[in-house]
DNA sequence: GTTCCTGCAAATAATTTGCATACCT
DNA sequence: AGGTATGCAAATTATTTGCAGGAAC
């Protein structure tokens, strides 16, 4: 598990550290995205003294790769989250506890043809994002009733 | 024209005040989002006096009421648009002049099966946005080269 | 040895807030 | 009159940068 970290950083010619190797491991074990600040409490069980800029830099860094996404967030701060699967893809994000869930449908094809048929433009890229309750959350809310 | 903006902003119990009808009017025409700062700075043609967290709060208010919609941009900044299409849909955006243009398609009700059916949660809300050249911009590309 | 990484302190910059005055109704 | 809107100055806060010392290669 540590040595795909190890070949990850090798293979984008980063220096592997003690920290991009917690970075690596907190963010593919957490099922949440996180926010800069929440990383770097998480890192603070395994080194004292860990800066706030360098849990900034490493994310991007690694969001740069691709080796991590970038949640646009309506509070406009910054989240990142690990994303195991590489195939084209959308994420299901609970209002709630913030979880994240793979979709696998995106109806874009029909969006480019109307994007390039009806408006003459051309699409480069889109962004989707969907959010609601995730079935814990569900399952919380009518317990609590 | 100025009598629309008029009974809306009595609609919802705002004041009529010569800046809140400029800043309706100033979106109404606008065909690109804007930020708050690129809004004060047309403002300032009309008003030589007029402060940033006037705009400012001026958006936040004709967003909150579904008067204009605020932008999600990946640079975390606040965009506004106003938009002029009351039905659901979703938005084209040129990266190259900021122009927004309507996209009428929306797969969502596959995904909404999707987090519904596959994943047992409840899909609330989704937020799709579309970015590309639009026709204009296409054309001056070919032009310039 | 050289280059990249990190921590600290300080800078940046967009957005928000407090408050006194001016304006709508 | 009474409440809301506005301008100004100041505060807030997430994020970024400079730089000196430390770690990886």
């Amino acid at each position: 598990m540590e040595h795909d970290f190890y070949r990850i950083l090798k293979g984008l010619k980063l220096k592997v550290t003690p920290k991009r190797i917690a970075i690596m491991e907190i963010m593919a074990a957490e099922k949440t995205y996180m926010s800069p600040d929440e990383l770097r409490s998480k890192l603070k069980q395994r080194f004292k003294n860990i800066g706030l800029p360098t849990v900034y830099r490493n994310l991007e860094e690694l969001a740069k790769e691709g080796v991590i996404i970038k949640i646009i967030h309506p509070d406009r701060k910054l989240y990142y989250f690990y994303c195991h699967r590489k195939e084209h893809h959308h994420h299901f994000v609970c209002v709630s506890c913030r979880r994240v869930e793979d979709i696998t449908f995106c109806g874009m094809e029909e969006i480019k043809k109307e994007v390039e048929d009806g408006l003459k433009g051309h699409m480069v890229s889109h962004m989707l994002q969907v959010y609601g309750f995730c079935k814990n959350c569900l399952i919380k809310q009518v317990v609590s009733q």
